[in-house]
DNA sequence: TTCGAATCATTCAAGCTCGAAATATTCTGG
DNA sequence: CCAGAATATTTCGAGCTTGAATGATTCGAA
């Protein structure tokens, strides 16, 4: 019989570190998610607010938060609801939106990174292993 | 001025963090969900048959999975009514459930096991990186 | 032993996410 | 310039996920 590529421990391995992967993602989730609660927000707006950084586009927020532009008008709905970002013309191209936090926004946003700054899943790792993990992670999602 | 947590390098390198390693698992899951649908499955089905190393309970899936038990429910009612897994009694405790792969379930578990095997995002990293990376993993897991 | 706390599983409502289709606009080769 | 390809966004249907509430069973300490 040929073994299956499936039952290399090389293949368990990565499988074994998918779930990982998956598994701390889940717990940034969590420790998001606890603390959007808190400024009355739901996981993804939080997200969505986290990664406001400046003004961008749609697509641009969407790659941030690593979800479908679908999603992202989604999202972007509610807090434009809440008043808390806007949907400017963009300066340039017809086709897409700027998007802008309001002052109300951006003090959410401020109080948001606030709250998220301690307790982090990742300071759970010393600076110097936060820099390893990132080269890693880089790498992997760089090249595939 | 105070200077804010928020605004240290420190937070700020947290914050592009979390961004990654959402980012890696976003892309796990597109890797699983493009082969997922080539057997007819949706990609929480698929993970949790990739999880199915053995008979285990409700909440034992759900911890592999990263989720809540309720979830698994909801994905193991899926799988059941395609007969790729049973709901047993458990041997020892009346409360828990003894879940079970069938002879379908097995063998959809072979295949796609087969084909999850190559062109992962992390086949990106040598094996020497993921032996680093899963030492990350687990210390920041566990110590949270 | 026995009662209260903890655990296993499920149901349900509310919200998230993807993927495909549709619209509007921009880009590009001829 | 112009037609067709590419891109930005939105809408919608289907499926995923959480958290709270519920019922059944087990555990543990007095």
């Amino acid at each position: 019989m040929t073994t299956s590529r499936a039952q290399e421990p090389q293949a368990i391995a990565e499988r074994q570190l998918c779930g990982m992967v998956n598994g701390l993602a889940q717990r940034i989730g969590e420790h998001v998610r606890e603390h959007a609660t808190a400024l009355g927000l739901t996981e993804a707006q939080a997200t969505a607010l986290r990664e406001m950084t400046g003004p961008m586009t749609m697509r641009e927020l969407a790659e941030r938060m690593s979800c479908e532009p679908s999603n992202a008008t989604f999202v972007v709905d509610k807090l434009e609801k809440q008043g808390l970002i806007e949907r400017h013309p963009h300066p340039t191209d017809r086709r897409a939106k700027h998007l802008v936090l309001t002052p109300d926004g951006t003090a959410m946003r401020d109080r948001l990174l606030e709250l998220l700054a301690v307790g982090s899943p990742l300071a759970a790792l010393d600076p110097e292993a936060q820099r390893v993990l990132h080269g890693l992670l880089k790498q992997a999602i760089t090249r595939s």
